[in-house]
RNA sequence: GCGCCCGUAGCUCAAUGGAUAGAGCAUCAGACUUCGGAUCUGAGGGUUGGGGGUUCGAGUCCCUCCGGGCGCGCCA
């Protein structure tokens, strides 16, 4: 369609019909308006300005220069100045000759030719379990990670795990781990005021009291909190490494914050911005010149006691990601973490890196919400929702599905009650309904000894209802959704694109029977309904969502 | 005060600058002697927060105002 335009185009100047002297982007679209046929272009709307004349007009000359194409079977000028084509059905033959042939490959790009991208997200501290905040970055991440992989990136999903030892945060957990433990022997001591009431530090004392004994709290202080602090870390990283699995993420890499600086590549970061002159001396601390990169303060990177800050384990971090080979780097943070994209970026520039190829994307807050009762969380009370508590009250393919219909950057409303019901409301159901229903139609076909035929020797013309037609179309669409998914940074459209091809399934299922009395519709249906089956099964695939064959 | 995100149907949200702004839920009215009714058909419902601008065309881009969320540390 697109080189037909082209080929009219040239024509048209050659003719010198159509004056222009630069080639427009054409774009096909299929219109919102069915009537308006199956493929419409708005180059004629995009020359007005050179041209100086009204869009119809544009539209008439170029149609005038199209070439005959047999698929094509109608051309029309809309009031506007569209350009719309209606097509033959044979080339929605083609795309179930496709589907078939491609399989799980059909949707699949090489668009990334191999480029290497690292994605990290979740990216939790390891002084609590995985919430239901870190579950949509986690859905996001993942899937946006499928998307990347599937139009052919090589991608590392990567866990950022903020062990620094000397850290506040760490200290207050081991302290307060320290604390559940005396309470369990049976002493009197309470929570000092910054330390962590969460029900899970009781569980993990009682594990270590277990494991290890009642001896545990002995010795110096800061021997004793070391202890528990390495201790901790340890169960609350293999808990979230677990919680995450469940949920259907497995990380490539966890990446230790510790060991950037153990292994001096903190130092020798604030070495190369000092040499760079992006660091300089004031007040006692070493600051970053981030306003050199658009920041509006700068920052600080040692601290006047020697301490090195976050901001300074990051810039090592993500020179670290540059330096393993990475030609992408794709952050992916939660809403109170927006103030620090500036400064991250500002510092992987000043160490010289391409910034333009490190992007953060920024989610926003999760409501939960069970019948219509807001779920009220507070870190601090320690009545945070934990990922757990979801994956056990829906189930991973719900949890999953629900943190992906909304945009990244809308608030998300997570309806527990939704998410649990077996019925039409909840549209994690619909889908895999559709696709179970699909599989339970091939089983019963097979019974009766039919088997899915091969596209390229059927006769698919047959397929002529209003409802066969539009089903294909929706499969038709389905790779370009995958590549706009993708490159957009858009996982939440995957999950509106099922609902359309379950919907556009059904409605086929409702008007037409697949199998019958007549061998050649039977054998074709068979071909619709299987393809239809590929799709759904790929795109709940990319989802990390299971495509039931029965339910 | 500054920065980021958001404002679209009763509710929750879609919509690479394109045509008559779409779904789901909710509401109301309908449809199975059939391959899975966890389904389908239909109806009502809108000044896309207000106002300016950019252009062939704006929910989308720019300015401004209003409203909401979040963040503004030598914490992570």
């Amino acid at each position: 369609m697109v080189a037909l335009l082209e080929q009219a185009l040239q024509k048209a100047k050659e003719a010198g019909d159509l004056p222009i002297t630069q080639m427009p982007e054409i774009t096909v679209e299929p219109p919102r308006v069915k009537e308006f046929g199956d493929f419409a272009s708005n180059v004629a709307m995009l020359l007005t300005r050179e041209l100086k004349k009204p869009p119809q007009q544009i539209a008439a000359t170029i149609v005038k220069h199209l070439p005959e194409d047999p698929l094509v079977s109608k051309v029309e000028v809309a009031g506007n100045g569209f350009i719309n084509f209606t097509l033959h059905p044979d080339w929605l033959y083609d795309v179930l000759r496709d589907i078939q042939q491609k399989g799980d490959a059909y949707g699949r790009w090489n668009v990334g030719q191999g480029k290497r991208v690292n994605v990290e997200f979740v990216s939790a501290n390891p002084n609590g379990p995985i919430t239901v905040a870190h579950g949509r970055g986690g859905a996001i991440g993942d899937v946006l990670a499928n998307l990347l992989e599937a139009v052919g990136y090589q991608v590392t999903r990567e866990f950022y795990v903020n062990d620094a030892t000397n850290s506040l945060q760490m200290q207050h957990f081991a302290r307060s781990l320290v604390v559940r433990y005396r309470q369990l022997l049976g002493e009197d001591v309470e929570l000092p005021e910054d330390g962590y009431a969460g029900e899970y530090l009781v569980d993990i004392a009682r594990d270590l009291l277990e494991k290890e004994g009642k001896h545990l709290a002995e010795g110096d202080e800061d021997t004793v909190i070391e202890r528990f602090r390495a201790y901790a870390e340890d169960a609350m990283k293999r808990q979230q490494q677990q919680d995450l699995a469940d949920f259907g993420i497995v990380f490539d890499v966890w990446f230790s914050e510790n060991s950037l600086h153990t292994g001096g590549q903190v130092a020798q970061a604030i070495e190369e911005l000092k040499a760079r002159g992006y660091a300089y001396e004031h007040d006692g601390a070493l600051w970053l010149r981030s306003t050199a990169f658009g920041d509006d303060k700068d920052r600080v990177l040692v601290r006047n006691n020697g301490q090195p800050t976050y901001i300074a384990a990051d810039a090592a971090y993500h020179k670290n990601k540059f330096e393993r080979g990475f030609d992408y780097l794709i952050d992916i943070w939660g809403p109170d973490h927006h103030g620090y994209v500036a400064r991250t970026k500002a510092a992987v520039a000043a160490l010289g890196y391409p910034v333009e190829n490190f992007e953060v994307l920024i989610y926003q807050i999760v409501r939960l919400f069970k019948g219509g009762d807001l779920v009220r969380m507070s870190k601090r009370a320690g009545n945070v929702v934990t990922l757990r508590d979801v994956l056990e009250e829906v189930g991973k393919d719900a949890a999953r599905f629900f943190f992906l219909m909304r945009s990244h950057d809308s608030p998300l409303d997570f309806d527990l009650e939704l998410a649990k019901k077996e019925s039409s409301e909840n549209p994690v159901y619909y889908v895999q309904y559709a696709h179970a229903r699909i599989c339970s139609i091939l089983r019963v076909a097979g019974e009766q000894g039919w088997t899915v035929p091969a596209a390229a020797e059927t006769d698919l013309s047959v397929l002529r209802e209003e409802q066969e037609l539009a089903l294909m179309k929706k499969l038709d669409e389905f790779p370009e959704e995958v590549l706009t998914s993708a490159t957009e940074r858009a996982p939440h459209r995957l999950t509106r694109y099922s609902m359309e091809v379950a919907d556009a399934f059904h409605k086929f299922y409702d008007t037409c029977r697949v199998v019958s009395d007549d061998r050649s519709l039977t054998q074709a249906r068979l071909v619709l309904v299987d393809a239809t089956r590929i799709v759904l099964k790929n795109v709940l695939g990319l989802l990390g969502v299971t495509a039931p064959e029965r339910m």
